[in-house]
DNA sequence: GTATATTATCGTACATCTGCGATAACCAAG
DNA sequence: CTTGGTTATCGCAGATGTACGATAATATAC
């Protein structure tokens, strides 16, 4: 299911996948979710929600996208639920941004300076 | 203007900058107009126009967008525009998100392994 | 089995994003 | 000054995102 009108499946895959990625990073919520998830073991949805100003609802949809995006992977049984980052994912995804950054640079050049045609 | 109904200013600011910038690059189009822009050094709008499968306005949208971000800066004579990455927003962008994803390996456990209670 | 606690989902409301056509704005060329 | 080519903006339509309350679903505890 694309994006808005369609339009996503027309461009390359890696960034299509990349944009993926950043999509899922674009809410302060979800990093927010994430550096609590990575910095406990066995996390559950209960503790991610006292720590953020959200409803438990908004939260859950949240992990849900984080969940989505293959970033996160979780069970829940009953009232507990165990979530946690992939690390796998995580490394994947730290890689693809830092070789789109890293392809981009290795061209840039100023050109809106002085030497501007 | 923050995001759907607010709740983007409650977060921490590193959160939020961060993930402005990933907002700025959660779509394929935007991702496909910087790599463009960084592969050369003088560039016109209507160049990028002609690599994407998208319409002119639509193009001059993500622009738009791009240049809010920072990523992007440009300036417009009449017919020609003179659209470029800027190198140091895109070096601290680059640094931010590896940052964040640095942050989150160092503490990374498998938790939802066999050892997940 | 019932009560309790926790999470997922549903439905709603509002804002934003995306895309496009049409129009306006702008400078250079003639 | 008019023409031509280029980009920005406006208005619209449709899809998605975000947030919440209310409800359903589930497993544990008793």
């Amino acid at each position: 299911m694309p994006m808005p009108v369609a339009k996503t499946d027309v461009f390359e895959p890696d960034l299509a996948a990349l944009a993926e990625v950043a999509k899922a990073l674009a809410h302060p919520a979800r990093l927010a979710i994430l550096q609590t998830l990575a910095k406990r073991g066995t996390c559950i949805c209960g503790q991610v929600v006292d720590v953020l100003p959200l409803a438990q609802a908004t939260v859950s949809q949240h992990l849900k996208a984080l969940k989505a995006s293959g970033l996160v992977q979780g069970e829940v049984d009953g009232p507990r639920s165990c979530y946690c980052v992939d690390a796998a994912a995580l490394r994947e995804a730290a890689q693809a941004m830092a070789d789109f950054f890293a392809g981009l640079e290795s061209a840039a050049g100023d050109c809106c300076g002085p030497t501007c045609s």
